[in-house]
RNA sequence: GCGGAGAUCGCAUAGCCUGGUAUUGCGGUGGACUUGAAAUCCACUGUCCCCCGGACACGGGAGUUCGAAUCUCUCUCUCCGCGCCA
């Protein structure tokens, strides 16, 4: 959510994004004029306390000094200021919603170097990582890969959970626990914390971190309690300080989160999401930092650096791409992701999203530090580590052999016991 | 799940019984004193508004009342005890 700051002396940074994104200013001009209807109704109905204010402790003295007379008189002058008071009220909160609801779909300002682009075909290429993998044969999309080595079984999940869930194993589920401890250790020694999340959330916290329309087409509610499965760490980890005001001593804040993350995935369908590439639960190790304004640019490229380490670590072959205005949603300022090249598909497909979100969240969260005139919002970034189903996707097609076996990355033998190519399951 | 006690500004606290302008300490910022520092002293230190000034804020919501931190109801959370449990 942007500051009303911002509405106020400054909307016309807000049009000049909202034209970069090509989208129209009706929202902007909308939370303008209700802002406006707002402070109105507002003052109308602090006179009307003042009023009350004063006349209660006319009372008072009259009590004090036991003049009944006087304080009955008073009593009886003020006694309907309180329903006066009570309509201006609701007229101001119901503004105030209004004003707020609207200004929590407007998107946060983009990072002057966003590129342009209307979709996902504006993304340009930041960098170019690893080695392409040759072969002498045809190379097998994941697909068949855990089909012939029977890693993966989606019907018997599709049984017992629905379509999209997965039972993982034998090798494969083991070199999943793997890249989620090398992932872990790789962040905490780069001074990271090490942070397990709760998995549901309440809708207050969640409102603070995600776009609203992620209600309806990703997360999980619960029922019958109010709550959400999470749909990624970043989420408990982002809103863990919400309400709170941060000592400056204490920033930045740098965890790394391990979760299962839920997501319904609506409207995802394809031939392109077969397999574990798109699926309603993964696990994902998540980066996340609460900072002062001044670093968040700074940290936002420490993330990303730890992300091409980590990767090339694996030894793959991937792309940084700039994420442009028209792919970027509504809660970052400036995106990098990673792409994996995947030699069965034949194309680069997103494997890491890398976010500033600067005081978007922080606003919404009401998440404050101290400063000397006054507490200001933090800012929040949060990248993926690895997300380990897509991780095992890249690593599956790209270290895959004729035989259909796969190579181990190095990095992770020796959390595998040693093992450096992964087997078939007998079943 | 049952019984009891609680939630007050960044932290800690008083006020609640008996309704009438939110107490005090710590921490923080600025200033005085000082060669400098410490100590001491003074001011400021939650949110909102049209920032002179006013309004709001005592976990959330509702009620009683001219008036609620204070009384009533309700929800949430925390702590203690009991029960159940990986």
């Amino acid at each position: 959510m942007l500051s009303m700051d911002l509405f106020r002396n400054e909307a016309d940074k807000i049009r000049a994004d909202h034209d970069k994104r090509g989208i129209p200013h009706d929202s902007i001009n909308q939370v303008i004029r209700l802002d406006e209807e707002w402070r109105n109704a507002l003052k109308e109905m602090e006179e009307g306390r003042r009023e009350r204010n004063l006349a209660a402790r006319g009372i008072a003295d009259a009590k004090k000094s036991g003049n009944k007379e006087e304080s009955d008189k008073i009593m009886a002058q003020v006694k309907d200021i309180g329903d006066r008071i009570a309509a201006l009220d609701d007229k101001a909160n119901s503004l105030l919603g209004e004003r707020d609801t609207i200004r929590m779909s407007i998107p946060n300002l983009l990072h002057d170097a966003v590129p342009v682009g209307e979709d996902e075909g504006g993304n340009t290429q930041h960098s170019l990582h690893g080695v392409k993998p040759e072969f002498t044969f045809e190379p097998r999309n994941h697909n068949d890969l855990i089909e012939m080595n029977k890693w993966v079984d989606l019907e018997r999940a599709a049984k017992i959970a629905g379509s999209r869930f997965f039972f993982l194993k034998g090798d494969l589920a083991r070199l999943e626990l793997a890249l989620q401890s090398y992932a872990v250790d790789f962040l905490i020694g780069r001074g990271f914390t090490f942070v397990q999340p709760p998995l549901m959330m309440n809708r207050t916290a969640y409102e603070g971190v995600t776009d609203l329309s992620d209600f309806e087409n990703v997360m999980y509610g619960i029922t019958p309690d109010p709550l959400y499965m999470i749909a990624t760490s970043e989420h408990p980890l982002t809103s863990m300080y919400m309400d709170e005001v941060l000592e400056p001593s204490m920033l930045p804040i740098k965890m790394v989160g391990v979760s299962p993350c839920f997501r319904r995935e609506v409207g995802a369908h394809g031939l392109s999401d077969r397999g574990i590439w798109r699926v309603h639960q993964f696990t994902k190790i998540e980066q996340v930092v609460i900072t002062h304004p001044d670093d968040s640019w700074d940290h936002h490229e420490d993330l990303l650096k730890n992300c091409v380490d980590l990767w090339d670590a694996l030894n793959l072959h991937y792309e940084v791409v700039n994420i442009c205005t028209g792919d970027m949603g509504t809660v970052a300022a400036r995106k990098y992701d990673l792409e994996a090249w995947l030699p069965g598909a034949k194309s680069f497909k997103e494997i890491v999203s890398c976010s500033n979100c600067t005081d978007y969240q922080a606003n919404r969260l009401k998440m404050r530090y101290r400063t000397s005139e006054g507490n200001a919002a933090v800012h929040t970034l949060n990248s993926t580590a690895v997300a380990t189903s897509r991780a095992l996707v890249a690593i599956m097609e790209q270290n895959q052999l004729e035989d259909g076996r796969v190579k181990v990355p190095e990095c992770l033998v020796p959390l595998m016991s040693g093992k450096t190519h992964l087997e078939s399951c007998k079943w």
